[in-house]
DNA sequence: TATTATACCTAGCATTACTAGGTATAATAA
DNA sequence: TTATTATACCTAGTAATGCTAGGTATAATA
């Protein structure tokens, strides 16, 4: 039974839009964010986050742009688009939404 | 973008957990409770939970019995075990874990 | 008589998190 | 010097699950 991997099935994405809304972001940065600002809840693998950030950006939400550092190093740091914020903000209200339902069947009972 | 259908995965079994250990219940009554107390949100499909209820079965979290009503019509109850209240609380758990990950995350900015 | 509600079922599709593999550089430890 | 760890990106294929769309059948209502 694979419940912790499903229950996070459909909040990634948010998370992301969440993430790199308020601040520009590259993947290795974003998989570091993430697991610092859940206490380490969230250690999203690499396997996950940049197919989902792939996706993001076809869909116009994200755009990525490559960055070269004085090292040499690659990046590619992420920025938000206005599609991106429109589409958080249902994604917001639909996590709210979403809880607020499961909290009338899930906590009534504290057998 | 399937984010609502997406949500929901993972969160199935325990809201059909939860039900069924407070009272026996048969399919169609589940989908219609589930609704009721949701206040709409919630509304499984078919597909959904016949599918859902087999596996929690065949997992030995809940047990079905076929019923026949004075009519002759069948109906299916399902039963939790001991298993399934076990498992029930683990889930109770992570789905307290997630909400509070998730709010860590998404709250915090109110854009 | 036709429709809706009740009551169950399943095959196959779409989506997504993950496994497990890959490439490459920089920094640190042994 | 060498080995390991951290940084930084990528993808092919698998597993899991919600849903679509179809099926069967009876009872109640319009």
């Amino acid at each position: 039974m694979a419940r912790k991997r499903d229950l996070r099935k459909g909040s990634s994405d948010s998370l992301l839009l969440c993430l790199i809304g308020q601040q520009p972001m590259y993947g290795y940065q974003i998989i570091k964010e993430l697991e610092k600002r859940s206490q380490g809840y969230f250690k999203f693998k690499e396997g996950t986050l940049y197919p989902a950030l792939h996706r993001l950006e076809r869909a116009g939400l994200i755009l990525g742009r490559w960055q070269t550092l004085p090292s040499g190093r690659q990046r590619r740091y992420y920025y938000i688009t206005d599609k991106g914020r429109r589409v958080l903000v249902v994604e917001r209200g639909q996590w709210q939404e979403f809880l607020t339902a499961m909290n009338l069947i899930i906590r009534p009972a504290r057998t």
